[in-house]
DNA sequence: CAGTTGATGTGAACACTGTCAAGACTAGGT
DNA sequence: ACCTAGTCTTGACAGTGTTCACATCAACTG
């Protein structure tokens, strides 16, 4: 038990943030349908009115779940292109497939979180002024596609092409997690992609 | 209103089929999460229990919901691609984007549909035998894509290509229905695709 | 320091959900 | 005529989101 030296609010210290952190990991768990609001108020050992002095709803619980797993998705591309490092043309095109990679690796390892982030609760009004359209991991994406336009090794005009590879790999992403392609087609996908997108060398 | 010959069963008709039915009207209108089985059993004025003679499950009646959905999906893509006549490249170029529109096309008119065909309770399991793999939208764009290689008009190898295409579409259409990505973006997303896939004329 | 105030908690209640068990009705075969 | 199997209803159970009246406690006001 560690005494907090900062003005502890009022009776449960930070009911907001512990209501929320509770949420997300019951969704990661079991999925955005199938945690209640009582249960995550339960599991904080709260009564479940007492979450609507901090949530207007259950939406808006679950909104900051979405925004949370956001932010772990946006982590993870972030982190594997970051990994690749050199700024040839070998470089440039793995790090285009480790980004994409590793978007679709994150619905792999949390597909409830996944499914949340972009179901119909979360998707359309993230919080605040912020709209998911230009979402870090959509900018990292584009980012990978950057280097690859200043080597000259776009195959097609540089306009429309992050969105379009975006929707791949989210599109495969949703498809690979409801069982609707196997696991084992990611590394073709990708590669499809690179060869797709990418010129080959000039010989 | 067609009569029909066969026996009529018991008191009701055939209740099975007037529950998917009427379920997939809710679902049409109102998405998944929203409809009740008791709404469904009330609209066809019947009790709710009633349906637990025909369906084991809310997940069965909603399942062959999401099966008769993916059948009017499979419609559309279809009919928009057999409207697109002819065998020279502009034709199969046509085609391939006609085809692909109107997968974003029925999301865009159908978003709760959309969704609940590729929702968790749907993709998994579809209807004894058949893989939503192989569904018929699939198989339609992968035709597309066949007219396209006879005219030695890919730019990439064939293999792999209809599961880029596919998931290309099918995550756009996603974005668009959650509202990420605006849905002025469709008909460029559908030129990109075009432009990446299709080698450009020789001249 | 006494007292008001407003944020934060509780418990009970409402209308709803999916699901199940017990019974009523009805159709068809013997 | 009877019985069986299929069909539907009523009533109940546990669980849900949400709201209400009420308790409590921190902090500011006089």
């Amino acid at each position: 038990m560690t005494t907090v030296i900062a003005t502890v609010p009022y009776h449960h210290g930070d009911l907001h943030e512990a209501l929320s952190a509770e949420a997300f990991e019951q969704v990661r768990a079991k999925g955005g349908d199938a945690v209640s609001l009582r249960a995550v108020a339960q599991s904080v050992g709260v009564s479940a009115s007492a979450a609507y002095h901090h949530f207007p709803d259950k939406t808006a619980l679950m909104q900051e779940v979405g925004h949370r797993g956001s932010l772990e998705l946006d982590r993870r591309t972030l982190l594997a292109a970051d990994a690749v490092r050199g700024r040839g043309r070998r470089a440039a095109t793995e790090r285009l497939r480790a980004c994409g990679a590793a978007y679709i690796g994150f619905a792999q390892d949390e597909p409830h979180l996944f499914r949340h982030i972009f179901g119909p609760d979360c998707a359309g009004s993230a919080l605040p002024g912020e709209k998911t359209k230009d979402s870090a991991s959509y900018r990292t994406l584009g980012r990978c596609l950057d280097d690859l336009d200043r080597l000259g090794l776009l195959g097609a005009p540089r306009a429309g092409l992050d969105l379009m590879t975006w929707s791949a790999v989210h599109g495969f992403a949703s498809l690979l997690i409801e069982g609707i392609v196997p696991a084992e087609a990611t590394g073709p996908l990708m590669a499809t992609m690179v060869s797709v997108l990418v010129r080959p060398p000039t010989r």
